[in-house]
DNA sequence: TCTTGCCTAGGACGGTTGCCCTAGAAAAAA
DNA sequence: TTTTTTCTAGGGCAACCGTCCTAGGCAAGA
């Protein structure tokens, strides 16, 4: 196995287990058993826990803005944009049931650990906030009131989250979720209410 | 000082330090120094650290059903009860920026920890939600639709903490404050309604 | 006064943490 | 093949973790 291989195997692992039990509560042990590799051997990949840190906000980072893309291309109006970002909360009900939402609680959590990673780790917030606000301004919405209508997003999605992981709860997960698509409406400009979704798997023959 | 006193020195100091550094980063030696005792005689008043998040757990849930009765006592008309609890997020607005809500970001820490502790702390959620699906009914919503809403204005106060810590925007949390104000009208049946908010400070002469 | 029992200080325990070194295996380059 | 580079295993470092023990200070009761 090739040493960016190992490394991102490495990176994948503290991603997954720091989402899972936190990043304090994880150990440089830990990572190595999940990737099956010595503990020493570690530091020939990364010099400290900081750095693996930054790696996987790296990484995270790299996703989400790929997600992001992936739904620009998905769909050109930006109404059917910003239900993407509603349903990820439905797809990963599962998990965010178990663990929480995986930016909010990693941010959440350095913010309480010292200010050095938390800043990078809040990034990847402001990526959802200004893609989210772009599409709201693609709506008619002003440069304000869209940031505003993506912080409202943003809010809710970590709400539900938070919620739905302390009372184990799917059914509030979806119960939100309707809830704010009929408000989505009343946060656009009167032009733009339709009342209605958008068909669904437009792409089905 | 009488030992009860140093007890609950420790477990105000412990609560404090949980807050603002998170419990799996905060060590024994942390709380010692804090209240100013050796580390050794910490043995004497508690026997592991899981019991003092039992202890700081509990003096929560405590305070948290004072502050409910409060509430109560304030107020006859639930509607204004409610506002008690939307106004928690404008009081603590400074701590809510600088290390989010102390209770969902304890129970989202402890989610992470195993289950031995969690849940307890999800109680303090229960007691809100309770409450706040009381105060619905008394409205006049179903029993169902009034614990809906007390989730929804629940999940609304955690994501305006998370993204308030995120962002360190406090005219974020004002303008959330404003809008959930404004929706609240809508979530009452038709008959409570008024479209106006309560007179400040009644109690002055 | 002396005893009794509550409270404290300080140190020490085994274990784990993040971090670092070195010898050598494996692979690549010559 | 030989040489060089890349990667790995395992152990060891000091510091810290939660936990525990013991000797003694202290105040109240006898």
């Amino acid at each position: 196995m090739s040493a960016s291989e190992t490394r991102a195997g490495i990176v994948a692992a503290a991603d997954e287990l720091f989402y899972r039990q936190g990043y304090a509560h994880t150990s440089f042990a830990d990572i190595a058993t999940a990737v099956d590799l010595s503990r020493g051997n570690f530091y020939y990949h990364f010099r400290s826990k900081d750095e693996i840190l930054a790696a996987v906000i790296a990484t995270r980072l790299k996703r989400t803005e790929m997600m992001l893309a992936d739904w620009e291309k998905a769909a050109v109006d930006p109404l059917v944009r910003i239900r993407c970002f509603i349903d990820i909360v439905i797809r990963n009900r599962a998990e965010i049931k178990r663990f929480g939402c995986p930016v909010g609680s990693l941010t959440t959590e350095l913010a309480k650990l010292g200010q050095q990673g938390g800043g990078e780790a809040r990034r990847i917030f402001d990526l959802f906030r200004c893609w989210l606000a772009r599409q709201f301004a693609a709506l008619g919405l002003a440069a304000s009131a869209a940031d505003a209508a993506a912080l409202h997003l943003l809010a809710w999605s970590q709400g539900v989250a938070v919620l739905a992981n302390v009372f184990h709860d799917e059914a509030f997960i979806r119960r939100e979720v309707r809830e704010i698509e009929a408000r989505l409406q009343s946060m656009l400009p009167p032009g733009r209410r339709t009342g209605r979704r958008a068909r669904r798997n437009p792409g089905r023959p």
